[in-house]
RNA sequence: GGAGAGAUGGCCGAGCGGUUGAAGGCGCACGCUUGGAAAGCGUGUAUAGGGGAAACUCUAUCCAGGGUUCGAAUCCCUGUCUCUCCGCCA
């Protein structure tokens, strides 16, 4: 969310970084300053009804204590109030219903982009900032990892559409034990290596939560729901704390931690890495990347999550973002960093790199981490701020967050770039302690 | 699932219809004291919104939402969460 006087302030800068997203500022941001002005006189007229009321209850108070004359003084100024209470409901109602208004608009507002964000408008704007590694050249065909897996014996997804529809996946053997190998490869690295401290957080969460990190609203049907929890009561914006969610990415849990707690600067920056699931409906996926396990309902993902003071946020966005390139670097998989231009960036994000990693089995890069600066923009819808200096106001925090990496796409990136002539996939030197010191994954006789 | 207790500021904790935005303590800041520190003493220490050039002022907020009342942190209802005990369970 915005902040309502900085939008109130700069008006026009707020509408041509709506434009340079490719979002129309007449329908998101509507009559703003009319209905600025209105909610502001509304208002004003309901406190000074509600001053005058106060005013009249405490020398009530006071009359009745002096005694009998004064009860009946205490009588007329009674009826007086009561009067006015009429009044008072209506202004205060009125008043209520513009805020709400104000409110709710105000939280249909994407971020805003940084201004190094290029400007464009689909994935074919962003700008590629780096490339790392060697593709490998193959004296075979490449096959896809579907193949590969299958034929390996590890992956399985008929079986997955058998107990639980498209897009699911079940993965035997050494197929497991890679997936696994790989969570625990990436925590140790950023536990051990990069300084993040671990979290095993809730897989569902309620939909303050969701609300706190802009999935909710405007996002519900990105989600899978539990059944107590209400998507048409979060498309009025009542936001419930006794509701169940799927979580789509740990970002949520993991940001939430802190919503509503005013942090200790000395802590700042916190970093933290947790692995989870990930439920995503995939809603207006339909077509889209049906072969093999790179657009899943269920996925599983180590993330990376940051609270920062504001000046440091950019910074350390930057050592983010490396800290999930040295998993891929690591792990020997060649991939370029994407700058995601204004109409790519995500509602929430002021700033976003995309990882995208090599696929040779569909010669392709495909992105495997997204990494972006929120600027305060979750931190005051989740309300997560800090105190800049002992008894200075409290101010909104930075939050970051990036994949360090999707798991599942790891997975397959690994089946792709390290096929074999015969089939079998080489184990990367530095997930072979956690493979039980396998060195290849073959066809299991 | 059953029974009970509770939810107050950065933290702990009083208050249980009317100068209570909220005693007291801790923490923190500033000052005094000191060779320097500690201790001690003094002063100050919530958030959001409205009005105002500012000084300042008004409104709301004692888990959340309703209600009673001229007036609610205080009384009533509903919900959520926490704790204790019992049951069940991985």
């Amino acid at each position: 969310m915005l902040d309502l006087q900085f939008v109130r302030a700069n008006l026009e800068l707020v509408e041509a970084k709506l434009r340079a997203r490719g979002a129309d500022p007449a329908t998101l941001l509507g009559d703003f300053r009319a209905l600025d002005l209105q909610r502001r006189q509304a208002i004003t007229q309901a406190e000074q009804s509600k001053a005058r009321r106060n005013e009249l209850s405490q020398q009530i108070g006071a009359l009745k204590k002096a005694g009998p004359d004064g009860a009946e003084a205490a009588a007329a100024l009674m009826e007086e109030t009561r009067v006015l209470k009429e009044q008072l409901d209506n202004l205060d109602r009125a008043a209520a219903a513009l805020d709400e208004e104000l409110r709710q608009s105000l939280a249909r507002i994407p971020n805003l982009t940084r201004d190094e964000v290029p400007v464009g408008a689909s994935e074919a704007d962003n700008l590629t900032v780096k490339t790392w590694g060697e593709k490998r050249t193959f004296d075979f065909t490449p096959k896809s990892h579907w193949d590969l897996g299958e034929s390996l014996g590890i992956l399985d997804l008929e079986r997955a559409a058998k107990l639980s529809g498209a897009r699911f996946a079940v993965y035997f053997g050494a197929g497991a034990r890679l997936e696994r190998a790989l969570i625990s490869f990436m925590l140790d690295t950023h536990a051990r290596q990069h300084g993040y401290t671990e979290v095993l957080p809730p897989f569902m969460v309620n939909s303050k939560s969701l609300y706190g990190t802009g999935n909710l609203p405007k996002f519900a049907e990105d989600l899978f729901r539990c059944s107590d929890a209400d998507a048409d009561a979060a498309g009025r914006g009542e936001y419930k704390d006794s509701d169940h969610w799927l979580i789509p990415t740990a970002e949520v849990p993991v940001t939430n931690l802190y919503r509503d707690e005013i942090l200790d600067e000395a802590r700042l920056p916190i970093s933290f890495t947790a692995y989870t699931p990930c439920f995503r409906a995939e809603a207006g996926a339909a077509g889209k990347d049906t072969r093999g396990i790179i657009r899943q309902h269920q996925f599983q993902k180590v993330e990376l999550v940051k609270f920062t003071r504001p000046e440091d946020s950019e910074p350390q966005h930057e050592r983010l973002t490396r800290d999930a390139e040295e998993i891929l670097e690591a792990l020997n998989l060649p991939y370029r960093r994407v700058l995601l231009c204004t109409g790519d960036t995500g509602f929430s994000s002021a700033k976003t790199y995309d990882l995208e990693v090599w696929l040779p089995g569909q010669n392709l890069y495909r992105e495997i981490s997204s990494c972006s600066n929120f600027d305060a923009f979750q931190a005051r819808r989740a309300n997560i701020r800090y105190r800049p200096a002992p008894r200075a106001k409290p101010e909104f925090v930075h939050t970051l967050n990036g994949s360090g990496l999707a798991v599942g796409r790891t997975w397959l990136a690994i089946v792709e770039n390290y096929q074999q002539a015969d089939g079998a996939i080489l184990i990367p030197e530095v997930l072979r302690p956690y493979m039980g010191g396998i060195n290849t994954i073959q066809r299991e006789s």
